[in-house]
Formats: C-alpha cells, sequence, structure tokens
DNA sequence: AGCAGTGTTGCAATTCTTGCAACACTCATT
DNA sequence: AATGAGTGTTGCAAGAATTGCAACACTGCT
C-alpha cells in the first residue's frame, strides 16, 4: 500500500462533500499544504480535481466520464440492456438493473416508467440496500458467513413502517429471498413504491445481477404487480442463459 | 506532481477501456509487477478498483458513488432543479441542464420527456460538444484565444448532414450563438432531434451552465420547438437570477 | 498603506517507493 | 500423476521521490 497514492485517494471522498480550499484539506489531510497542494495538482492534471474560480477545489469531470464508461463495458449490463427495454415495453413500469459489489448495490441500468409518476432512482446511485428488492436478492446469494458479517455491519434506517428493522430480521428476509428465487419490496423503501425482483445468473449458477420492476400504489397495487413475477423471472432467466452461454472475451487491447 | 500518485491514476482510464489483469497493468504503465499490484491494492482500499473472480481488475463502485455524491452537491444544479422539472411540467419535453469544465461539456441533470419516444442520453455523460445547443453556448463564452484553442483541438464528427464540419465553421457558430445569446441543435446530433438551448449565468455575468429542451420531429417540428424559446431564456433568467442572488455558502464542513 | 490570509516554490533530510529475485499458487498439458 | 508455464505475492536493500520547512508572492481587507 502505497502512502502517497492513499494520501491523493483520500481527497477524494473529501470534496465529494462539497469544494474545499488548499488549506482545509491540508487538514484533513493531516500534512503540510506544500504536500497538500502537490498532491491536489496531480489528481488535477488526471482530470479528477477541478479548481473552480474561487480557487477551491472539488471533483472534476473526468471521474464521471471514467464512472459512466466503465458502467457501459459491463458486460452484464450490455447483454441486459434490449431484454429491459422489451420488459418495460411489455409492462410500462420502471425496469432497474443492479449488482453487487464490497458492501454496496448500485442501479447500472434502468429503464424509466411510461407512467407520468416516476420513482426517484439513479444510474449509479447506491441503492437503499437494507430494503432493495435487488439488495436482498444478492446479499441472499453470498456465502453464509460472509452475509452475516455484512448484515451485522450495515445501518438499518426506518425509511417507512415497513422498512427492515435490524440485522436479524435482514438475515430471515434473505434466507427466505434465497429459498423462493425471488424477492419483492412492499412499501419498504417509499411507502408507495412496490417493486419485485429476480436473479440473474452466471454459468456457475451465482447471482451476478439482479433486475426489477418498480411501480407506485397509485398506478398498480401490490398484488397487481405481483402478477408480473413470472415475466420477470422470464425475463432474468433469458439474461442469464445470454450471460452464461457466451465464451468469456478476452480482448488484448 | 507526484510520480506515484501519478503513475495509480493512470490506472484509471485504462481500466475504464475494460477489465485487465495485473500484467497488462504493469506492461501499459511500464513498471514491475509488484509496482503495479501495490497501486492496485492501493486503489482498491478506496473502492476505485475492483477484483472481480476472475483476478483481473476493473474499475470499482466507489467511483460512481462519488460521481453521484459529487453532482449532487453542485449549486447550481440544486437550485436549477426545480426550475427544469416546472419548465418539463409545462412543455411535457426533455430538459437538459450542463456544465463546461476543461474541454467536456456534460450532463448534470435531466427531466424526461413525458412523450414515449426518448432521446438518448445520461446525466454525467460527456455531450457531443461540436453540436450540443448547451455546449455551443457554454463554448462561446470562453475568452477568445481559449475559444480558438479548444475548438481546434476537438473532431468534428459527422453525425448527420448537419453536423458542423470543421474548426472554422464552429466558430462562426460561436461567435453567431454569442451575440444573440441563445443556440440551437437542429438534427446535428440525431437526424431528428431538435433542441433550444439557453445560458445562466452568475453574478459576474460569465455563464456557469446551460439548460436546453429537446424533442423529436415526430413530436414537435423545429419551428414549434423554436416557439418554446422565450419560456426556456426565461426560465433560464429565473436560475440565473437565483443563483447570483445568493451568497456562497461556506459550510466548514 | 499596511496587514492578514492564502497559495506557491527551492531545498535538504529521510522516508517511501521501486525493482529484483525467489517463492506460492493455479491451471493446462504431457 | 507429474511437470511446466503463467500469474500473483512477499522481503529486502538501493536509491529515488516525497515531505516539511521557511521564505516568498499575491490578493483582498481594514
Amino acid at each position: 500500500m502505497s502512502q502517497t497514492v492513499d494520501r491523493a485517494l483520500s481527497i477524494l471522498p473529501l470534496l465529494a462533500e462539497g469544494p474545499a480550499d488548499l488549506g482545509q484539506v491540508a487538514d484533513r489531510l493531516g500534512v503540510h499544504k506544500s504536500t497538500a497542494l502537490r498532491l491536489l495538482r496531480t489528481l488535477h492534471e488526471h482530470g479528477l480535481v477541478y479548481r473552480q474560480s474561487d480557487q477551491r477545489y472539488r471533483l472534476g469531470a473526468r471521474l464521471f466520464a471514467l464512472a459512466q464508461e466503465a458502467m457501459e463495458n459491463l458486460d452484464v449490463r450490455e447483454i441486459a440492456h434490449p431484454h429491459l427495454v422489451r420488459l418495460n415495453e411489455n409492462c410500462g413500469h420502471t425496469v432497474h438493473l443492479a449488482v453487487y459489489e464490497e458492501n454496496e448495490v448500485l442501479y447500472i441500468d434502468k429503464v424509466e416508467s411510461r407512467y407520468p409518476v416516476r420513482m426517484y432512482s439513479r444510474i449509479g446511485k447506491p441503492v437503499a440496500i437494507t430494503v432493495a428488492a435487488v439488495a436482498k436478492l444478492l446479499l441472499a446469494d453470498l456465502p453464509e458467513h460472509e452475509r452475516r458479517a455484512v448484515a451485522e455491519k450495515l445501518d438499518y434506517p426506518s425509511y417507512t413502517a415497513r422498512s427492515t428493522p435490524n440485522a436479524a430480521a435482514f438475515l430471515r428476509e434473505l434466507e427466505k429471498v434465497r429459498e423462493q428465487g425471488w424477492a419483492t419490496d412492499l412499501g419498504g423503501h417509499e411507502e408507495s413504491i412496490n417493486c419485485v425482483a429476480a436473479p440473474i445468473r452466471g454459468a456457475d449458477g451465482r447471482i451476478v445481477a439482479a433486475m426489477s420492476v418498480s411501480a407506485p400504489n397509485v398506478v398498480v397495487t401490490a398484488d397487481e404487480l405481483l402478477t408480473l413475477l413470472p415475466l420477470v423471472r422470464r425475463t432474468a432467466d433469458a439474461i442469464s442463459g445470454e450471460y452464461s452461454g457466451r465464451t468469456p472475451v478476452k480482448g488484448t487491447v
């Protein structure tokens, strides 16, 4: 582990909170101003940090571009996308695709609802991991000890009365989800929004991603939404088949 | 400028192209494997890099989270958002907000069209800088020499027959945009999509962001879209007023 | 004008990084 | 089964790169 790089990278989350000037950065890093300056300069050269007109630093444009590019190169995403679109054309609701990665679950694709009432979410945004249907699927597939470890570490915010209250309840829910092979979120994140989700599996049977259909109560009831489950599962299975059948592209680029 | 950090950061764009293993990274960096390993480890600790099951590295989830967080903390975005939503409610079309930063223009907010036909774009994605209406406005405001320098450096892809063909034409267009104070893109990016854009200015009169309304031909003709120009400009001006009137919040946290 | 606050540079000490070479490990092949 | 190629990993010593200092610019205030 490199100390210099470690310090430089520590600047990024710091600036994500909001712009900061040289002194503030140096203080929070616990280094001399001149050191902070040189680190910031290096970050700047790579476009990860931008210096605004008031001389303060904030995160730079290249960061967004990098994130976008990385996302678009994800194999699952590429394969899944047309399926998601087709599903959206069939049912009209918002369709999400999400992956798990080191204690975070995040949306990597989204097709917006055709209905005027939309739910708030954004590609790249970490999802409410304790309640989202896709998160339950992704976590349920972890090896038992790891699942436990993650569940203990999490916070359990009470978004609504039906939010998962604590680790024990979450682990029970994960066990159920694991057995039935699909998951729901019925108003656990936002009072009036329900989701049904199904897993996408790789060749080895492990879950590599999860997809969901979400709709607000005012458009369809939870029961009506549940009737879409077979369709969602079929779509997920189709993606799984295509994903695992494919020989991994080992580009030498 | 720090060599170590420089090398570490060079890994990111490399991985943005696609996953790579240790050897590939070391080669492309021109350093020993052990060095590359230690850099990758540091990046990994910060979540910027993820090690997938086949041991290859790719960009990590934290990168997306950082980009998201940074975006949501942008002052202009925060102020503009409700205005964009209102504009969308009035006209029904897709509304974009974009900023310029070191040779790139990128969308920082978007409100989707109410019509079923949507245009492809994504928050955080760099825009087609040579044709987009918002890009014209943002570049037109640069000091003359810088504008020239940027225009020379750019590529001019022929998205459609009406795309800006070269630097000379682009500079002429920028001059026109600069004088009239608004911009359009009539099928320059995608054959059937038109946009009108207006600038958002800070207290000093400089353009800090630009917003646009976009719609495909099949919904409204270019002429009809142009009738929205006054509304777009009024919205942009309202945002400008609110943005420049506000005293900068100097939070210590 | 003078002053406080902030950002910037040259330099010497020493810390931190680097490359090497040897070692583990996995996987495919004979 | 065993060998070998390919890849990832670690300890160590040499040397290079980073660090903090202190002095210097610069800007905006009082």
